[in-house]
DNA sequence: TTGAAAGCGCTACCAC
DNA sequence: GTGGTAGCGCTTTCAA
């Protein structure tokens, strides 16, 4: 497992360390026929610098580090995609770690990331998290943070997300021309940006369409679907009042997989006793009972652009003042599970 | 970004580096008091050691690769999941890479995570890879490497498997049990451990029910279903010979997905026209229309059992020569898709 | 243009 | 038990 190192290269050629090193890097102090010299040897005997010893010595490590719920997500699978395509072009490391959720192991997930030296954070909150002092103590001492997706407003960086109030606007307007009326969303917890957001555009949807806005329409799971039980029990709760619901509009993937499978296990008919759509980037939503009526985020997209102005910030040579904010259009790709007109009872 | 380090505490409390370097370690050579004033201080002013200088000088950095095609695929991020949770607890640090189904990305995401200096390496073969001399070389430096799902027999390592003979034994068993008879198979690059075992357990559930064998049936797929057209051509073959299937197996998660599209956009009758199965770990599969028959692997287990010995092997202090093969039950969970008796014309 | 040497933070060997 | 010191592989002053 022993590489070639510059001593050996120096010992070889007869150089001192500091030259190799020089010439090794492209310095201009050297001369053509040391440097080519170097590099010839350095390639032929295939020379690796040592990245642990680079990196304790300059205090950068060349990986980033990402903190999102969980991998298997097919949202963040594509983030994650995306990151990593950005990453490797560059030369980045990604390591991931997941929180599942957790604030507690949003936490560990970080601590550990810092104590193995990452140049930079990619996070996506957890849905338990409110709070980000842990992000800010980090912030503070100078570690570039880009937050994508579920974002928090209250840093001065940059911020990758959809545009959830768009998407669910649109979704929203989607079941209403489809002639529902009794629109019901079932949502992460009220404190994240996305639950805000997407609870905006849908009752923005609702307004312009002078719809009543029914607060008792709006379910918060408070781990965001982790547990099945929680979705089980919104759902059931919608049904069980008085005045159910004619279309749930489920507010993430997880949210969204979850319902429909309940609806169908409860052995609701779908489009027809109740529509069915949500936030999903699940690849083939076509293939479900009821093909699913589905926002779709461009994921990929997200994570380049989160990787590309992480990178930014960490090689940024001056410190960086002006911070963006990309926001993602979504794209409604409506199906069957929203539409009445080709409903089959079974 | 700084943090405390052995030299800080040595001065604060007037005592040697190796003392305090001793100390933190829990070292026996160290008397009591000395020991906990440096712990004690340790703590208050939250050290960590720096791994980077840990690694550098111990030649290891609790690391472990992990080389994979890709990871949204539900039996990956699973094997994921199952993975980190060891890691996790032994206080390694998972860096994921991708090989997108390539050799050469295979080859690359090999370097980059030596290059990194990783303790150990976890791999399940691309399907293009069917040399491993690659691998055979870090090997050979002495760098554990286990195996898992896509498994190379020529190593004196680990191996982690699926029992994939005895699962697609049971779901062409399954098959033949419903009354189907013409069953085809769309499986992965013929040179693939997974794939010769899952043709061998499908001949031998034919042959042990008296069933003719014929080659024309099994549709190899040189990509393992990266690209979509190549399923398409494996099952337009299928329909197009004189003499079509009446059931399909997939032998992939990719493939199974990919099949249902395209046997609904053909619009055929599923399982009426044609009986469809296949492997794989989607946590919904019931969702589908029509509910999807299944082998599904114990893709947590799996990753959690080629996780644990990974890491025994790193930490072995003297070289190991038994090395196990491990391999896993699969699950069959029989659905609408390969149920005539409930089949639904639409 | 090149070389010597210090030091990143840590561990381990050798004295005492 | 404790302290001094060398060295992991690299970069970077400072001299020459």
């Amino acid at each position: 497992m022993q590489n070639i190192t510059i001593k050996d290269i120096a010992k070889a050629l007869d150089l001192s360390y500091s030259t190799v090193s020089r010439a090794l890097k492209g310095s201009y102090k050297i001369s053509e026929p040391v440097r080519n010299k170097v590099i010839a040897y350095a390639n032929e005997h295939n020379y690796r610098p040592n990245l642990l010893a680079q990196s304790l010595k300059n205090k950068n490590s060349r990986c980033i580090g990402v903190v999102l719920c969980n991998i298997p997500n097919s949202f963040f699978a594509e983030v994650i995609s995306g990151i990593e395509s950005v990453a490797y072009t560059k030369n980045y490391l990604v390591i991931i770690t997941q929180s599942h959720e957790s604030y507690e192991r949003e936490i560990q997930a970080l601590e550990n990331l810092t104590w193995r030296s990452i140049d930079g954070l990619l996070i996506s909150l957890s849905t338990e998290t409110s709070d980000c002092s842990h992000i800010a103590a980090l912030h503070a001492k100078g570690l570039p943070v880009v937050f994508f997706d579920r974002v928090s407003e209250d840093f001065k960086t940059h911020l990758v997300k959809a545009d959830n109030e768009g998407g669910a606007y649109d979704l929203t307007n989607h079941l209403l021309h489809q002639g529902y009326r009794r629109i019901a969303q079932i949502t992460s917890p009220a404190h994240l940006s996305i639950t805000q957001e997407r609870i905006a555009g849908y009752k923005k949807a609702l307004s312009e369409a002078g719809q009543p806005i029914d607060e008792s329409l709006i379910k918060y799971c408070e781990h965001g679907g982790m547990l099945f039980e929680e979705i089980e029990t919104a759902v059931s709760e919608l049904f069980d009042s008085g005045n159910p619901p004619d279309a749930i509009f489920a507010a993430s993937d997880r949210l969204t997989l979850g319902t429909l499978s309940i609806l169908k296990k409860m052995g609701k008919s779908i489009p027809g006793d109740i529509g069915m759509a949500g936030f999903s980037n699940f690849s083939e939503p076509e293939l479900f009972e009821p093909a699913l009526t589905t926002i779709k985020q461009p994921a990929f997209e997200m994570g380049k652009t989160a990787a590309e102005l992480l990178i930014q910030l960490i090689e940024s040579k001056r410190p960086v003042t002006e911070f963006e904010k990309k926001v993602f259009p979504t794209e409604l790709k409506a199906r069957a599970s929203t539409n009445r007109k080709i409903s089959v009872a079974y």
